[in-house]
DNA sequence: GACCTGCTGCGGTTTG
């Protein structure tokens, strides 16, 4: 029996009434297997491939709509994902007289009502809101969740290895709490790293399968090299970045938003010059909502007219723009798994090539773009990091069970916190520490064998901030006559009679208003790309062990223009003064008068570990990120001495971190929760997070320096 | 030398 076959008759007229000839690939495994088992599977094809389908097929010629409840649950990272997903399923449920509801903050209040008073079909929602529900209306959760059947998660990789992704699993076990029957889970992905991480996300590795569909993508890719001084642009980059991208649809991700402004305003000052279409966009997170909406709905409807849009990873997930022409990188991608997203962007139309263009501006952007391009045509994709002792959520979950139930029994709380598995990592003890401590600062109370929430708690839980587990940072929306345009944090920078770009636009800030957190503009004639505060993205030590090879091999790549080329051929020389036999255990050292520079080659965390553990020995240091590089201001019998020492700095850093936490409390920033914790958990959390001590360990033992001859 | 994500309940006002 074919897969079609196998589907419900209303399926089947619905995949009739699309005029689709053939099932693809991923659909027809999907179909076989969903509707052979009740196991969980994560389908896994690249984007545009139709892998919703994939998974609504066949769940919804299995799923029995006539009992009452909710049956299906889809969850989203985006809210702009639901509505997108919102109208492609309930054209497919149209065949079935079932009702599709979007339950997000932006959604229709009285729909999600009336859901209430008579629950069935399908609901699209966000992990926070699934919070919200359980914190607020704990008899909402049983009314419309206790006959789930299927759970479908988009997106999947998006929650692999973060906390959020954490808190979702903690919500999909306090789901089946209340659900009398089993629910199978299906993730949907398009770019996998690892799937022994995705099939643990289900918290049943052995009953998860991927359905894998890795038909590859043809795409043409270029690099191009304008030596840069750091700061602006380069003129000519500019000028050569217009006519690449004057014609047809083009997608560019200058890494950030400043940079983002920066190329949106100078293409669009040379289309004016040379009469050239003008649209061009910026779409990042501080650009207005609804600025963005717009920008989407233009990519997405226009047939004809060209555009090019300047962005950031906001347009690097699912939201339906269309196909592009075009994508451009400029300067480094800092991981394959966003270059992967970044590439799917880019279709072929017929009698057309699709391509990618790499712009840099300096040789190590150059070399580690290059690195994760080859990389990319590995197959290799940074894997998620799991971590084993999320201390801060599971404290994050203990307050929003406590308010859930209003009072809990404290073994019950320890029970419903001990059998949950995303903490499964985390003793009964530690919990009943975290717990006590919790107790001791007001933020739970204990009144006989019940916790409820505490004086202190009760501000914490009643928040609007509190449904949500990563931070955000307080910004003030920029306003032109009444219209939005977007926000900004406020720095140094935004201050009256300033000029700034946004929204590919250039304005003069004319007033900050400190008590409403606006700032009012006009346009403006020029200005400066605005700034952004933030640490550097963490690269993965693949990527630099492959920047390694690039420069110790003799390879030519094609793709490389005369300029990378030149480049390249010149970095080859300077590192040929070190006489690097194993290109797995052997790294440059340049050796100088005053100083030493190690070339660890290796990923952001580990030398961010070593250049603290540097520092503990009492060598004075820097750490330059691109280049993969620690100097010292010490001699280099000095650092051969110490640097074998430096994993007795490891046993000991405890200490180190006390202290850290006390006189620079930033360093516990990456976690919402953190804080609340007893000191000795923030220091785990630091260990697990800020540094990686394990890489760091193997780094010392394995890696031998070799000076320049 | 970073990027991104989400949001209740309630009281007030406006609109059909």
């Amino acid at each position: 029996m074919t897969a079609y076959d196998q589907l419900s008759e209303p399926i089947r007229r619905f995949v009739r009434d699309k005029g689709w000839q053939t099932l693809r690939p991923i659909q027809a495994a999907a179909i076989t297997k969903i509707l052979g088992s009740d196991d969980n599977y994560i389908l896994a094809s690249r984007t545009a491939s139709g892998k919703t389908e994939a998974a609504f097929l066949p769940i919804l010629s299995k799923v029995n709509f006539k009992e009452k409840g909710v049956r299906i649950l889809y969850i989203s990272p985006l809210i702009a994902l639901i509505n997108d997903q919102f109208e492609r399923v309930e054209d497919l449920c149209k065949y079935l007289d079932i009702t599709v509801t979007r339950w997000h903050g932006e959604a229709n209040r009285a729909l999600k009502e009336s859901l209430v008073k008579e629950p069935n079909g399908i609901i699209l929602i966000t992990p926070e809101s699934i919070e919200a529900m359980f914190v607020n209306k704990p008899f909402n959760v049983k009314q419309l969740f206790s006959n789930l059947n299927y759970v479908i998660i988009d997106e999947i990789h998006s929650f692999l290895g973060t906390d959020r992704g954490i808190q979702l699993q903690s919500l999909l076990y306090r789901l089946q709490q209340v659900n009398t029957t089993h629910f199978s889970i299906v993730g949907l992905s398009a770019t996998l790293g690892d799937f022994k991480e995705a099939k643990r996300f289900t918290g049943n590795e052995a009953k998860t399968t991927v359905l894998l569909d890795r038909t590859p993508r043809s795409i043409n890719a270029r690099f191009k090299f304008f030596q840069g001084d750091g700061s602006a642009l380069p003129d000519d980059l500019l000028k050569d970045l217009y006519e690449e991208t004057k014609e047809g649809k083009v997608l560019i991700f200058p890494n950030n938003r400043g940079k983002t402004e920066e190329v949106a305003v100078n293409l669009k000052k040379i289309a004016t010059r040379l009469k050239g279409h003008n649209n061009y966009f910026s779409h990042h997170a501080s650009v207005n909502k609804t600025v963005r909406e717009y920008v989407e709905f233009f990519a997405k409807n226009n047939k004809r007219e060209f555009f090019a849009i300047a962005c950031t990873s906001t347009l690097e997930l699912g939201i339906d723009i269309g196909m592009v022409d075009k994508v451009v990188q400029i300067d480094a991608t800092s991981s394959i798994a966003s270059l992967s997203q970044r590439v799917g962007r880019s279709g072929r139309k017929e009698g057309q090539e699709s391509s990618l263009t790499f712009y840099a501006t300096n040789r190590w952007s150059m070399l580690q773009s290059l690195a994760c391009w080859l990389l990319h045509g590995e197959g290799f994709i940074e894997p998620p990091v799991a971590q084993l002792k999320p201390y801060d959520i599971l404290l994050h979950q203990a307050l929003s069970i406590t308010k859930s139930y209003s009072g809990i029994v404290f073994n019950l709380l320890i029970e419903q916190l001990h059998s949950n598995f995303s903490f499964n990592q985390i003793n009964k003890t530690e919990i009943v520490e975290i717990l006590q401590h919790l107790i001791e600062n007001n933020i739970l109370e204990k009144i006989q064998n019940e916790i409820i929430i505490g004086v202190d708690g009760e501000r914490v839980v009643n928040s609007k901030d509190f449904y949500s587990v990563f931070k955000t940072e307080e910004t003030f929306k920029v306003v032109h006559k009444g219209h939005a345009i977007g926000e900004f944090p406020l720095s140094a920078q935004i201050r009256e009679d300033e000029n700034i770009f946004l929204a590919a636009r250039i304005w003069k800030i004319t007033f900050i208003d400190e008590k409403a957190k606006k700032i009012e503009v006009i346009p403006a004639k020029d200005g400066k790309k605005p700034t952004f505060s933030g640490e550097g993205p963490p690269i993965h030590a693949r990527i630099r062990q492959k920047m390694l090879e690039v420069l110790y091999c003799a390879d030519q790549y094609e793709i490389l223009d005369q300029a990378s080329a030149d480049e390249l051929e010149t970095m080859r020389k300077e590192f040929a003064v070190y006489n690097i036999m194993d290109q797995n255990t052997d790294r440059p050292m340049l050796v100088e008068e005053k100083s030493v520079t190690l070339f660890t080659f290796t990923g952001t965390k580990i030398n961010s570990t070593i250049a603290f553990l540097l520092a503990q020995a009492g060598c004075k240091n820097l750490c330059y990120h691109s280049e993969s590089a620690i100097e010292l201001e010490s001699t280099q019998k000095e650092v051969m001495r110490t640097l074998p020492k430096l994993s007795n700095y490891i046993d000991s850093i405890d200490s180190a971190i006390i202290y850290q936490l006390e006189t620079n409390p930033a360093i516990l920033n990456f976690s919402k929760w953190g804080s609340l914790l007893p000191t000795n958990y923030q220091v785990e959390l630091v260990k697990a997070k800020a540094f990686d001590l394990q890489g760091a360990r193997a780094f010392i033992s394995n890696i031998n320096f070799v000076e320049n001859k």
